[in-house]
DNA sequence: CAATATTTGATATGATGGATAACAATTATC
DNA sequence: GATAATTGTTATCCATCATATCAAATATTG
């Protein structure tokens, strides 16, 4: 769409009539746009995830790395590209990711005995305890700030339509 | 988070069990990933760019080149800052988008006249037909498929709550 | 079994979006 | 009139995403 961050301007400024239709020194009109759901979906994904970022911060783990290691937990003994299609990411991409992961020792690359082409990728015991306290952090930071803005019969909602657009539009 | 496009694998192929815990050949678990709202979120918006660009295909639009016609169309005598920042675009981003958009005579930059620094971007008449026929297509078939599955209610409510994380969250 | 095809992880590379610093021209402020 | 701020622009960097290709290992097939 567009739908940067911020990229703040108008930081509310005297302005002088331009002479033409424009009415100046107001903020733009939003038209359409406003009802477009593509919009807002993705203005509120960008804030959704800043603010994860945000609360996760203290552990250094963006949302691709944090949905990562929770496959990884729930799905012990799968490779790298099972992990990766699952998650949507390309198997060439997802090599430097897990390359970041295995460097701070929150999961390991181990050869399958079956398959000695493939990767099983293993949650270390550091990993488990970064998930650990960034599932808390998502909990009782993130999540509950998103429960307390939309209530949580919203939030149910909001989390199955979404669902329901991702899986059957 | 993750959540690229498709990534696709997993094309359903006999396995062989592995002896370890796993339950191999089925597909993986999601686990707290499918309550994660941000995930959702991405996937969803995923999708969503991906039927828009699907619908508006015959005239060449993004998302992105979208939105910049309209708030062009809703808001003319403004220039460059204020077209970008509305939408999130940073300025120095702003100048190729333009650049494209006016090289196919969508739009064009004209000097103002109160302040010769900024550029006034306007609608072409091509600009303005072309708005036209992405906004039937939009509404005929990408908005109104997402109507046909969430309902209209449910698309009014989606919309809402999406708007308040945008601007609340 | 041998030949061929496929899969896996990996590398290289390109396209795109997003972010910052810096600059010339212009305007605002003091 | 000197200094500061704004506008559009360029250059540049980073991250994400996508494709082609490769060697090693495995699967398939004759």
């Amino acid at each position: 769409m567009t739908v940067s961050r911020t990229a703040t301007a108008e930081s509310g400024k005297a302005r002088k009539e331009p002479a033409d239709g424009a009415i100046e020194g107001s903020a733009l009109q939003l038209g359409e746009l406003s009802e477009l759901l593509g919009y807002s979906l993705k203005r509120a994904q960008l804030r959704i995830f800043d603010d994860f970022l945000r609360c996760v911060a203290p552990l250094q783990l963006t949302p691709a790395q944090f949905s990562v290691l929770l496959l990884l937990d729930k799905n012990p003994g799968r490779n790298q590209t099972e992990i990766a299609s699952t998650l949507g990411i390309l198997r060439p991409n997802f090599v430097a990711m897990l390359d970041g992961l295995e460097s701070r020792d929150l999961c390991a690359r181990v050869r399958s005995t079956n398959d000695r082409r493939s990767h099983i990728v293993e949650l270390t015991d550091k990993g488990r305890a970064v998930l650990a306290r960034a599932k808390k952090l998502v909990a009782t930071k993130h999540e509950a700030r998103l429960n307390e803005l939309l209530g949580p019969a919203n939030r149910a909602a909001l989390l199955s339509m979404l669902t329901k657009i991702a899986q059957e539009f």
